[in-house]
DNA sequence: GCCGTTTTCGGCCCGACTGTTTTCAGTCG
């Protein structure tokens, strides 16, 4: 909001440490307000310590709320179109009055927006581009944010409305990367289930209830569909609610063609006079329609009841599977934890070896390390392999590509590392050709292992670079290298689709949590979860290896 | 707004890229 208002921008940057210190505190700030310890934060000077004081003891802090008075809301969705920042913004609202995506949207429509100083035609055309991406992502809501409203939602009817029955559903259930709603199955007593999500305190509305669902609207807009259903149909009922439609549609055909049967969410029935035939699980259901158990994340309607048909269902992997942890930063570039305190977090979940991936030169932003602190890292290492001896850490680097396809190290140093990610971080906007053309060049040097987040999406937020996936995993296959699944919940990347390409050409993949802080391994779930949908088995992930196996096959000749 | 000091001002992470300009501002990672 300071930017907006055309603060100094140094003074804005101050917030933002101010807040990033905050958020990566080893402790909550609350103990440290009550502890007096707020001012010795480096960052956190006399005018920041006020306001969170204030904010922390009072729950409310008036000279934000002011600035907030200030401008109309509308500013905000215009900084989330790429190319606007809050220079341009300002510009927009002082001189043309623009303070919502609708005016923008009819500005730019009119081509009077290329005509503003400071605009032209490109950006006229990027800005009803970028209107068009945020209306594509309205109403949508990353997994992980509608995972943990699906658990909070389950874990307050399992203790206050003692369900018979209750599972997640829908395609929070088949781990979809983006939902646009959560869906919740369950059985017991109805009245009792549903106030329990009713009388949530999050839920801001509530937009329907019936005797078999209750539909309510969170806070966040989020919407929330809760059936209950009689214990005899829950199996029925959580296979419908998962979907996909596509896939019920193919069982759907598939029981009344090939047995007669009736499938709907309430059960299955049997011939003219209906006869229901009872089914206790999911299992039971694909069972009776003679499949093999088909797991949620499979449920797309591409291909998978073909397989369980002729019982040939893979084995997904799993979390039991992951043996190791490869990409992530350390303080030596801009993660938030020391190379002891990531190893310690992963051994502590059990994890078998981690792969150290910093940033290099190019990255000046992130604090990339040139070829002689990474030597001096090495060091590090070694002595925290010592200091740590149940966990082991392994050297390797997330390299970038340059615009010319080579990459930020040279050979000598790439081969003395053990795990070699490459990625893009620059020259975004190039067209298909030259960005495929700069993977493929780094992907043909020997030294490289892994491709990182391939198409550089974040999810509701930017668009993937133009890049051919298709060229990029063949050349994958045709160099020996691994590419990347990058289970950060804003990315998830590489997709579903593309994980089923990289089996068809016998790529392997690595399902990496690219942690910036020790927190950042929770998210190896969803990237597991977008794995299974990829119907990537343990044998086709390299970090299903133990460290020995690993190396051996990252560096066979 | 923060910080360090050659200590109460002056600099603050920084380079690439794009599209606008016609020498550079704004945005991004």
């Amino acid at each position: 909001m300071l930017e907006l208002k055309g603060e100094n921008q140094f003074k804005c940057r101050a917030y933002y440490a101010g807040a990033r210190k905050i958020e990566t505190l080893p402790t909550s700030v609350t103990e440290l307000v009550a502890t007096d310890q707020l001012a010795a934060q480096a960052g956190i000077g006399k005018a920041l310590t006020e306001k969170i004081v204030e904010l922390v003891t009072t729950g409310r802090l008036p000279y934000h709320e002011r600035i907030k008075a200030e401008l109309p809301e509308g500013l905000f969705d215009l900084l989330r179109i790429p190319d606007l920042g809050p220079k341009r913004v300002r510009t927009l609202y002082d001189k043309y009055d623009i303070d919502s995506l609708a005016k923008l949207e009819y500005v730019a429509k009119c081509g009077q927006l290329k005509d503003v100083p400071g605009f032209g035609a490109k950006t006229e055309q990027n800005v009803l581009q970028g209107i068009q991406m945020l209306k594509k992502m309205r109403g949508q809501y990353l997994l992980v944010d509608a995972v943990a409203v699906a658990q909070e939602i389950v874990a307050r009817i399992q203790t206050t409305a003692d369900p018979q029955r209750i599972s997640i559903a829908g395609s929070v259930r088949r781990m979809k990367e983006t939902v646009q709603n959560v869906d919740v199955v369950a059985s017991g007593d109805t009245t009792r289930i549903m106030d329990a999500l009713a009388q949530w305190e999050r839920v801001e509305a509530v937009t329907a209830r019936d005797k078999t669902q209750c539909s309510v609207v969170l806070d966040t807009g989020m919407g929330v569909e809760l059936r209950v259903v009689p214990l005899a149909s829950f199996a029925f009922a959580l296979l419908y609610y998962t979907g996909s439609k596509d896939h019920n549609k193919k069982l759907q055909d598939r029981a009344t063609s090939q047995f007669g049967y009736t499938l709907d969410a309430s059960g299955l029935y049997a011939g003219e006079d209906e006869k229901p035939i009872e089914c206790g699980s999911e299992e039971e259901v694909y069972r009776a329609l003679d499949l093999d158990h088909i797991p949620p994340e499979m449920r797309e309607d591409s291909g998978e009841i073909d397989l369980a048909a002729g019982a040939s269902v893979p084995s997904l992997v799993s979390q039991e599977d992951i043996k190791g942890l490869i990409h992530m930063h350390t303080t030596w570039s801009d993660g938030m934890n020391s190379i002891e305190e990531m190893a310690c977090a992963a051994e502590q979940l059990g994890y078998g070896y981690i792969v150290i991936t910093d940033h290099t030169t190019s990255s000046h932003i992130a604090n990339g390390l040139t070829e002689e602190r990474l030597k001096q890292q090495w060091k590090e290492i070694d002595a925290v392999n010592e200091k740590v001896p149940g966990i082991r850490i392994l050297k390797g680097a997330e390299v970038d590509i340059k615009p010319d396809g080579t990459l930020d190290y040279s050979d000598e140093i790439l081969k003395k590392l053990d795990v070699v990610i490459v990625a893009l971080h620059a020259g975004f906007k190039g067209d298909r050709e030259t960005i495929t053309g700069r993977v493929v060049k780094a992907l043909s040097n020997p030294h490289v292992h892994i491709f990182a987040h391939p198409t550089g999406r974040l999810l509701l937020g930017r668009e993937p670079y133009a890049i051919d996936m298709e060229a990029v995993i063949r050349a994958a296959g045709e160099n020996g290298k691994v590419m990347e699944l990058n289970a950060n919940p804003n990315r998830l990347d590489l997709n579903w689709q593309h994980l089923k390409l990289c089996r068809e050409y016998g790529v392997k993949v690595s399902i990496d949590p690219d942690a910036h802080r020790v927190d950042g391994f929770g998210c190896m779930p969803f990237g597991i979860g977008t794995a299974r949908r990829g119907w990537i088995t343990s044998s086709d992930a390299i970090n299903t290896l133990d460290v020995d196996a690993l190396l051996k096959t990252l560096h066979k000749k």
